[in-house]
DNA sequence: CGCCGGTACTTGACGCTTCAACGTCTCGCT
DNA sequence: AGCGAGACGTTGAAGCGTCAAGTACCGGCG
């Protein structure tokens, strides 16, 4: 397709080679991780990410319960893959779904007490895989450089995030 | 995540608060980071990010040729995935499949003509993106860090990675 | 009061990835 | 030789995410 740039084809800058094997590294992690993940949620707890993400964030609020916008901000997904998302895990029996009074375009998901068991049931795996693939390899202090990395990445890919780092 | 541990399983080492925040950044550049790429990739030349790394990685080899299997690992994703994106960019004309002389088990992949002007075509501005996006946000020491802590992270997720540091 | 733009969510269809099964070929062992 | 285990790649079905409508509702303005 012709290179359609709003202003001229100007001569990109390119990546050096340490720009670019730091970008090979982290297109590997994007691409593997997820499935590592994936992989180790689905034979202990029958669980994607995204669906455990959905679940612990909700554990973490107030009455365990938030709007489907919100929770769809939290779990980093679109809204539409959260309604779909959470009409399994509603046929699960893991959260219901009921009308919002406030407001009733507005769908509030709740965790339920099957749901809360599932996530503390299947916390502990999770917690161990994620150690596993990432912590177990960095340092304290390289542990700290990825939390300012990704903070600073995550806001140029996601200007509407919840928490500034 | 809940604090107690309510379920059969032994108490796992939890993250602390500063893992905490560096897994909730990397959460959610990998699930988010993908779908930036790929948006670009797809407006501007109709491929996605899986699509460009095959073409890419081939254009960099000897002859503009590799094996399937090769390739797969080059571009990180499952032979099978590989099969199903190599017969799309076979009937576009951007790649040639043909018989492996020396094993007839294996199958190369050749870059077309056509897919070399795609893969020239489509290089800037996916660059543009990737600097947008993760360099212009880091600085050259930040970068030089990401690189290490990717490489450590990706041989956890990948143990049998290509290219050692 | 009634309309109109915008918000909140859902739904159906389509495309892509995974998974499992298969066909083919290679190599080592007897 | 011939056999069996294993490597290479392809295929079809099933599941998930995205995209583009579609429904229901709020709030402001004429």
């Amino acid at each position: 397709m012709p290179t359609t740039d709003g202003a001229a084809t100007s001569e990109p800058r390119w990546l050096d080679a340490g720009e670019r094997a730091a970008w090979l590294s982290l297109a590997g992690v994007i691409t593997l991780l997820p499935g590592a993940l994936d992989a180790q949620l689905q034979r202990d707890a029958g669980l994607s990410h995204f669906e455990y993400m959905v679940l612990a964030m909700l554990s973490e609020r107030p009455d365990r319960t938030a709007r489907m916008s919100e929770l769809a901000a939290l779990a980093n997904g679109s809204l539409s893959r959260l309604s779909h998302v959470a009409r399994r895990l509603e046929d699960q029996g893991y959260l219901v779904r009921e009308a919002c009074a406030d407001d009733r375009r507005a769908t509030n998901a709740v965790l339920t007490d099957a749901g809360w068991d599932k996530v503390v049931a299947t916390a502990p795996g999770h917690v161990a895989a994620v150690r596993r693939l990432v912590f177990d390899a960095l340092g304290p202090e390289q542990a700290e450089q990825l939390r300012h990395i990704g903070g600073r990445i995550l806001d140029r890919v996601d200007p509407g995030g919840s928490c500034p780092t």
